[in-house]
DNA sequence: ATTTTTGTTGACTATCTGGTCGGAATAGTA
DNA sequence: TACTATTCCGACCAGATAGTCAACAAAAAT
């Protein structure tokens, strides 16, 4: 039965645990990898488990599908950024400073981290179709949620949570947009030096578009009537 | 042969040359739709042709291969957009007004046009990949391209290329990034509403944003020697 | 050492997909 | 009408892919 007895190195887990988490970690950043490469939906399952250098069976025995692979990879990457964050946002006390950690941290977060940038963006694009992966949006809103609640607790005035939302988006949509564009033409150093030398004027528009955004009247509350397009808001599984 | 005498009713081409432009229409369409429910990866020919209530040797008649689908669907929705820039900023000689004119097209353009918004972000997300489909990137940097001019005209000082090319960058980026984001927590109206809501904000701090940039140094030169990460640029046909 | 449980494997199947091709249907020509 | 050129069609083929499974290996339990 389940062991739990005076083992002893158990430190980290038995000798099974550690082998379990080492091929899952394989196939993990093997995943990775074909993702950049391939993006989410041409990686296959024999790329990823002949990456991982792995049987085919190991990927089925640790996941279920590729969606729960995409799902886990996905939520690392979040995780680590929201830690990141949370890191070197906690104790600031005003917007300004707030903004420029925050800037910051997406700067040196994805400095180092190219592809994790692209598989952030691979879900942002995939969230948007009408079958894309169940549960990436999960971790999209956390991090979000968390930029929110950054901004809330540095602002004197309480905030309705609509405004505070787009504040998120602001930030999230400003650092990630101007990323995406310049990634287009600019490469590697040119590309970070780039993003870094923009970040005051990040800054300051940023807490410019907040200041702003916080007198202006609240406009998600819909008064106009026009005549409705389908609504964007659909996703769901993506069955075959 | 090539008819070409006296044909009667010749206003818009022959019957033919109608029919022929019908199908490729009707394809063009059904892809579109497939591709915003799926991807532009999962699309596949068959979903499209039967969308298209066509046969599949019909597809291959008029393309050679998706590849060749998508750069058409894509640089559709491209030309049309730059189109719409163009005409709403022709004349335009101010910075502010230039600015808020090229802000108003995007949300007027992708509020009636969200399938577009879709695909064009799927688009972006695709020329991040190693092996994405040939072809797209051109679309992109005349897009960014055609914004970088217009600046550059109704600014009194000549600016180097590279800064232009960031003010291009922080526009398309911040007003998709937004977009982007915004999209993930909020739907239809609402979402139209908190965009137009933000738009003040959004001339506001790309003005700041620009003309902090314009007297910031010229960041792009490399002169810091970080250990370099491997390069972030690749790219190349997406062949299976 | 023996037995049991847990983890790994890759050959196999059923399905799907891209792409072809001969022939049917339509349009143009005379 | 008869004949040719163009456009359209969908059954078909070859290759790829997801997912299964019986057997094998490693670790743990006894």
């Amino acid at each position: 039965m389940k062991s739990n007895k005076g083992n002893k190195g158990e430190r980290d887990g038995s000798r099974q645990q550690r082998r379990v988490k080492a091929t899952r970690k394989k196939l993990l950043n093997a995943a990775r990898e074909v993702f950049v490469e391939k993006g989410l939906d041409l990686a296959t399952i024999d790329n990823i488990t002949e990456r991982a250098d792995l049987g085919k069976g190991t990927f089925y025995y640790h996941f279920t599908e590729k969606n729960e692979l995409i799902e886990s990879v996905m939520h690392e990457i979040m995780k680590d950024l929201v830690q990141a964050i949370e890191q070197k946002c906690q104790g600031v006390t005003d917007l300004p400073t707030l903004l420029d950690a925050m800037v910051g941290v997406h700067i040196a977060f994805f400095e180092n981290r190219w592809e994790d940038f692209v598989l952030f963006f691979q879900g942002r694009a995939d969230l948007q179709l009408q079958q894309g992966y169940a549960g990436l949006e999960r971790s999209f809103l956390a991090y979000l949620e968390r930029l929110e609640s950054l901004i809330d607790s540095v602002v004197e005035r309480r905030l309705p949570k609509p405004v505070l939302q787009r504040f998120g988006y602001a930030i999230a949509g400003f650092v990630f947009g101007y990323y995406s564009f310049a990634v287009i033409s600019l490469e590697g150093e040119e590309l970070d030096n780039s993003f870094r030398g923009m970040r005051d004027a990040f800054v300051g528009s940023l807490t410019r578009f907040i200041q702003v955004g916080m007198s202006a009247p609240l406009p998600a509350r819909s008064l106009k009537t026009k005549k409705v397009k389908q609504p964007p808001k659909p996703r769901r599984k993506k069955e075959n």
